[in-house]
DNA sequence: ATGGCTATTTGGAATAGA
């Protein structure tokens, strides 16, 4: 099998470059983030017309994720157990975002997810990141204690450069989101929970980036950060020959600005 | 070997992204 986790960013404006994508690439499950529509919005038929099926959850214009798969797509969650909810109004209930969904695909269970941002380290924003992780954590885990055998692949946009080479100008970080040692602690407490980082094994060159701002040149000068990951339980991970980030998927007009990530499982 | 942000929203400044 084939698995990819893409930050599509607007999954209707980038329909073509992603249908076109998935055409040319032989992936059987795709999970896309920041899809950024509703339900009612998404263009399914992009994707059941080459044969893949679709489980998306969006509420909104933000966030938003699904999960494409030609191999089979069943029990669809839409949110793990524990997902906690974010509202910037503490008058308002905090609700549980479109930020993840899960679905079996050919025995794999695939979660699609999209980790929150964060913002600022002094955000609320920022808490509801870290407690989002944690509970994350601990409903993997206990999926893995459940079913020690159980084939479970959590990729996405992990808003986390887990070392200081994941990030092409770590200074310049300082202060700032996605480097900071309370994210990179919560990101490294998936190990403990027996889930591994299967992709940077396959790419371990430093400053090998998935993500590129729009801004300031940073993709032909080549300043990125590596930020979408794929995690799997022990039973998948002795399975994973293969991945690759597909840095050609980055240039042009349209691109998202993420790149795809490939897993191989044999 | 690419390109100086981009996408969304009851419609155009604001919000979010990272």
């Amino acid at each position: 099998m084939r698995l990819a986790t893409w930050n599509v960013n607007s999954v209707r404006s980038r329909q073509d470059r992603i249908v076109d994508w998935l055409q040319r690439s032989d992936v059987d499950v795709l999970a896309m983030q920041e899809t950024k529509c509703k339900d009612a919005q998404f263009p399914y038929e992009r994707f059941t017309d080459i044969g893949y099926e679709v489980a998306h959850v969006g509420l909104s214009q933000w966030n938003g994720v699904a999960i494409a798969s030609r191999v089979g797509l069943d029990d669809v969650q839409v949110g793990f157990e524990d997902q906690p909810g974010f509202s910037k109004d503490p008058e308002i209930d905090p609700a549980q975002e479109a930020r993840a969904i899960g679905a079996t695909c050919d025995g794999v269970r695939v979660w699609s997810l999209y980790v929150p941002n964060g913002r600022e380290l002094a955000d609320p924003h920022y808490t509801y990141k870290l407690e989002w992780l944690a509970a994350l954590k601990a409903d993997a885990q206990a999926w893995v204690t459940a079913d020690p055998q159980a084939q479970i692949a959590l990729v996405g946009d992990w808003n986390i450069a887990p070392t200081d080479d994941d990030v092409w100008d770590p200074a310049l970080f300082e202060g700032k989101t996605h480097t900071s040692q309370a994210e990179r602690d919560a990101f490294t407490a998936f190990g403990d929970a027996g889930f591994t980082e299967v992709t940077r094994q396959f790419t371990p060159e430093p400053r090998t980036y998935t993500y590129w701002d729009y801004t300031q040149l940073r993709f032909p000068k080549k300043q990125g950060l590596r930020i979408d990951m794929a995690l799997t339980s022990p039973a998948l991970a002795a399975r994973v020959t293969g991945a690759s980030i597909d840095r050609e998927e980055r240039k042009g007009k349209g691109a998202s600005d993420h790149a795809p990530v490939i897993v191989e499982i044999g």
